[in-house]
DNA sequence: TTGAAAGCGCTAACAA
DNA sequence: TTGTTAGCGCTTTCAA
């Protein structure tokens, strides 16, 4: 690796001069400027981030650490992340947790270590004491999720009232036997959205039965496996909540394997309008969250943190943005047969 | 934030000392390991990775550079590559061009800047002769796409023979119109895929008709767009070849608005097996590619190449590993109806 | 086992 | 306009 020094001993004058003509300083010789400029490119000069930063200036670095990134969610905000860094000349450090505590905290140490200005996170189920304390050294915006000990900036959904309102346009179609299936409670996401289905379900059919709710991980394979269970212990069931995309293609699937007719036997409404939702076996009824503009939001929040705490130590302030699920009806969704209806 | 040097006069030693410590030197009395230790953890101390890589260390960082996220094959990518990194105790820039030479410059540009140990990319559609160059000083393996300029290593699917496959899958079953949708021959896969529909096209029915092909972006809208246009044209086409995963959902999309039957009225094949392929309106038929396989791969190459690299400074052999996609028939596929067969 | 000192590549204050 | 010099935080000789 080539260093200024090597161009100031070819061009023989002092490496300050090189520097000077790199960053293009005003009290340089425009003819110097030139020379050092073609030099350092025919030699193929690149500068060493490690050692400006020593200098003092910034690393231009912020962090996105999400749980995984198949998700449309988290795969649409690092779309979004991406391009605000490349409009201000920033990198990305990408670190995918899943869900895993410690390797968050790794990641998070990493970012610490490279100086990164700035973090976005989708926190894990649970934060290590060590994350906690990192995260107070460097601007911080939670997305998604919110775990309180953080603190910090954040940007999330009403979850509870995303599922409530799922759960209610069931029930308004006549639905009594009302499953669930969704995340872990171990999760802020998880917790709200099965909070929102309980609430829901004491709304209108009095006592929350749980022997319809299941939860698991956010994979299609969990969807499958919930279905079956719920299928299997509950046949008079005519309505499903599936709070969790990632769990939507694999309910389909289960579905399907028992010959259960999508609307006609039972109703289903998903949570977050996927692309592919609507080319779905039946279109689906799902919750649609405004991904995009979350995104962008949580995004200018956390350019503005790291452009605030440039001056100043102390600490930041709470804030927090709270955005609405919108219902996108579509063909999952029907009354319960008579049969079955007759039975609640 | 604080330094060896505030640990040292904290503690009334040597900052070198400390350094000692906090590496775990052999030659340190145990006494003052732990009370270092103890007092850097207390203080909050956390070492600058700039500082260390001036003195020789190494980044422990890798880059990933994909032209988007959303894709199922890129994120996939990202999981393992990012596991990888977790594993070793590397670091991970993320840098999404958009299919942007510039901006995938750019990124490089930071990665090497910053280090970085090696790359994978699955490079944009056209390389800037800085990228070239760029990529000369540090270990690359291009994965999916390939771009001869940039040299190094390899990791690909034989497009040409998926899309040959999928065609002749339709053949087989006695279609003769049949429309190909897929991205711009711009891309090394853009360009093999639509290679293999046209030599599939001479295998079987004599010469391609152009009016059969529709090339745009990777994305639902243009997918639908495609096949309004082609459907419009060519009303007699009863078989469909989708290029590219993200064209499908549009593309399925476009042909409910239609009215068309999948697939009575028309048989559809995708490329690349995304989760959702099974739950789609018809289950569908799809080219698979061994995308975790691949990743894996690919990312054993990297950090290989990585690692020899450590003593040498000679560049990097040539090295490619293709794979093959397999066939999933499923049930968007069907002989043509008669009425339309009879017609060819 | 520890301390003193050098130096990684760079920027910037100070002189010339 | 340029050169000299110091020093960012760290690791690593070399002495003690």
């Amino acid at each position: 690796m080539i260093t200024i020094k090597d161009i100031a001993d070819a061009l023989s004058m002092s490496h300050s001069t090189v520097s000077r003509a790199l960053n293009n300083h005003k009290a340089i010789n425009e003819q110097t400027r030139i020379k050092v400029q073609e030099t350092a490119a025919r030699m193929g000069y690149i500068p060493n981030s490690g050692a400006r930063m020593m200098r003092g200036l910034s690393s231009r670095l912020v962090g996105l650490i999400v749980p995984n990134v198949q998700n449309e969610f988290f795969s649409a905000l690092a779309r979004v992340l991406s391009n605000n860094c490349a409009l201000y000349g920033y990198s990305m450090m990408l670190g995918i947790s899943e869900d895993d505590p410690v390797r968050e905290q790794e990641q998070i140490e990493a970012l610490v270590q490279s100086r990164a200005l700035g973090v976005m996170i989708a926190p894990s189920e649970r934060s290590t004491v060590a994350t906690r304390r990192l995260l107070k050294a460097i601007p911080c915006v939670q997305l998604l999720r919110y775990e309180p000990q953080l603190g910090g900036l954040a940007v999330r959904v009403n979850e509870e009232r995303a599922i409530h309102t799922a759960t209610d346009h069931l029930a308004a179609q006549g639905h009594r036997q009302i499953g669930y299936i969704g995340t872990l409670e171990t999760t802020s996401t998880g917790a709200s959205r099965l909070a929102g289905f309980r609430a829901a379900c004491r709304d209108h059919g009095g006592e929350v039965d749980s022997a319809l709710i299941r939860l698991g991980p956010p994979s299609p394979e969990y969807g499958s496996q919930a279905v079956h269970e719920l299928l299997s212990m509950r046949p008079d069931l005519t309505g499903l909540v599936i709070g969790s995309p990632r769990q939507m293609s694999g309910a389909l699937l289960a579905l399907r394997e028992r010959g259960v007719a999508i609307p006609k036997q039972v109703s289903i409404v998903g949570y977050g309008d996927t692309e592919w939702f609507q080319v779905a076996t039946v279109p689906l009824t799902a919750m649609a969250l405004p991904v995009r503009d979350m995104s962008e939001q949580a995004t200018a929040l956390l350019f503005s943190a790291i452009g605030n705490q440039a001056g100043t130590t102390t600490s930041f302030p709470h804030k927090e943005l709270i955005f609405e699920a919108t219902l996108v009806a579509r063909h999952s969704t029907a009354m319960p047969s008579v049969d079955i209806a007759v039975k609640s």
